[in-house]
DNA sequence: CCTTCTCTAGGTACAGCGTACGTAGAAGCG
DNA sequence: CGCTTCTACGTACGCTGTACCTAGAGAAGG
């Protein structure tokens, strides 16, 4: 997440007036996005691996050990390369996660055309997203983290905005709804993950709370926390609020 | 964001029978929550900073060169302090981000007591929240990244609480819907962040949309490319989904 | 065929990160 | 006054992303 002012890449040449010959000859302007950039030219020798072996190196790693673990170096062991050859793949870490989301956006299953009844199939959506992501525990902070749209992502588009048709919403108007629809499913799953993620932290939250509750200076807090239930199935929970959110997608404007 | 397994911690004695005085007698268990260890415990001199400070000049940076450009290093520096006396504030990082978080929530205008209207007093916090997040623009990713309850956030969700007590909803459903409104407007504020990021990369991204429409794999994206107007005024958008946001909170179950 | 040129593989090196650890001295308590 | 406990901070370690360079593999052009 480079703020505001990335380096403005190469630019290269050691004086003015050098001949072309040395180094690189500076190829004038890759493009930022990865999925512009052709995974070969056809020239030099074969690669030794594949943009798919790569992400799936990182998504082992990933799933395994956990997002803080998929450094370059450890990628690159796992594909028994040395560490800078990954670098002629993945011109930055950034789009070895762009890879790393598209290939677990992959693992949709969409059926070839919208089912006619636009609640089951966006359910449908959502529960297999919820699986992926709950595959994939460091998923959501990357989704929530950096909007990319490889191709598996636009497949995704492309059958959300199918499944949408029939709202008579327009296309942006479904877009925003997209938007909408991950992101409380990306939430949720993230939640999910940092609740299960320590008990002693929970312990400690519980406290906490109790604690400011205890204070009074919080009463509608303490009133919450005092008639909360059991806590509820997770799976109930996020039943319930998608619902109210496919609800939201589809209200007439 | 450590993934699962925190190497617990210090336990730092050399040998086993070594007697206790030499270095630091290791607190058996001090909290993990920063908001569960005193800020003070009235011993040894008076501290030359304080974690409001702290807070102000990690903010500082970060509002100006972005969150990744805040370190521990470059917070100390900003204080006039060594890089390691910060530890005496924040024992580890996540606790500064922390501190950073609550400080900025501090910055909500709360009134009193809810108005009585509920959508209005929604829509208020909603414009309130969005404010903040443009303000500091590293925000979203913040918010979106870890869940924080500092005593600022306290307040919040005691006025969020109050604010929709209404509803007739419980405690616990409306904590859900706090979940989701508050995701709801981070999850715009991060968008509209990465959008404003780069002229090139939209421009990127506008040409890889349409070579993927005008490939003909994803005729619901074209369609929804080629009848899409200018794009829209970002505060209509917020509006527009922030109204199905509230509808959807406020809807019988 | 050979030459040429482009591509790949990978090592070395650097700046910067979070933070463990140890030392020196100040301030409150008995 | 001492004892204890705190604060301040320098040094050092292992790790990160990646700029840069050197070899050599192998397709394209003559």
């Amino acid at each position: 997440m480079p703020s505001s002012k990335p380096p403005t890449g190469s630019e290269s040449h050691k004086s003015p007036d050098a001949p072309q010959q040395p180094g690189r000859p500076t190829p004038p302007e890759a493009p930022e996005l990865i999925w512009l950039r052709p995974e070969r030219t056809g020239r030099g020798p074969r690669p030794a691996h594949s943009r798919d072996s790569i992400a799936a190196a990182a998504i082992g790693i990933a799933d395994a050990e956990g997002l803080d673990a998929v450094s370059m170096r450890r990628v690159a062991a796992a594909l028994g390369a040395g560490t800078m050859s990954l670098y002629n793949y993945v011109p930055k870490k950034e789009h070895l996660l762009d890879l790393m989301l598209d290939a677990v956006t992959g693992e949709y299953r969409l059926p070839p055309a919208p089912s006619g009844d636009v609640r089951a199939d966006l359910a449908d959506l959502a529960h297999q997203q919820l699986g992926i992501c709950r595959r994939h525990p460091w998923l959501p902070a990357l989704l929530l983290a950096r909007p990319s749209l490889g191709p598996n992502a636009l497949r995704y588009t492309d059958h959300f905005l199918a499944v949408t048709a029939p709202t008579g919403l327009g296309g942006g108007a479904r877009m925003e709804a997209m938007a909408l629809f991950n992101g409380f499913i990306t939430q949720f799953a993230q939640y999910e993950q940092t609740a299960a993620a320590g008990a002693k932290w929970q312990a400690e939250l519980v406290g906490y709370l109790g604690q400011a509750a205890a204070s009074g200076d919080f009463p509608h807090l303490a009133q919450a926390f005092a008639t909360a239930g059991p806590p509820a199935d997770p799976d109930k929970a996020f039943d319930r609020t998608l619902d109210r959110v496919i609800s939201a997608i589809l209200a007439p404007t």
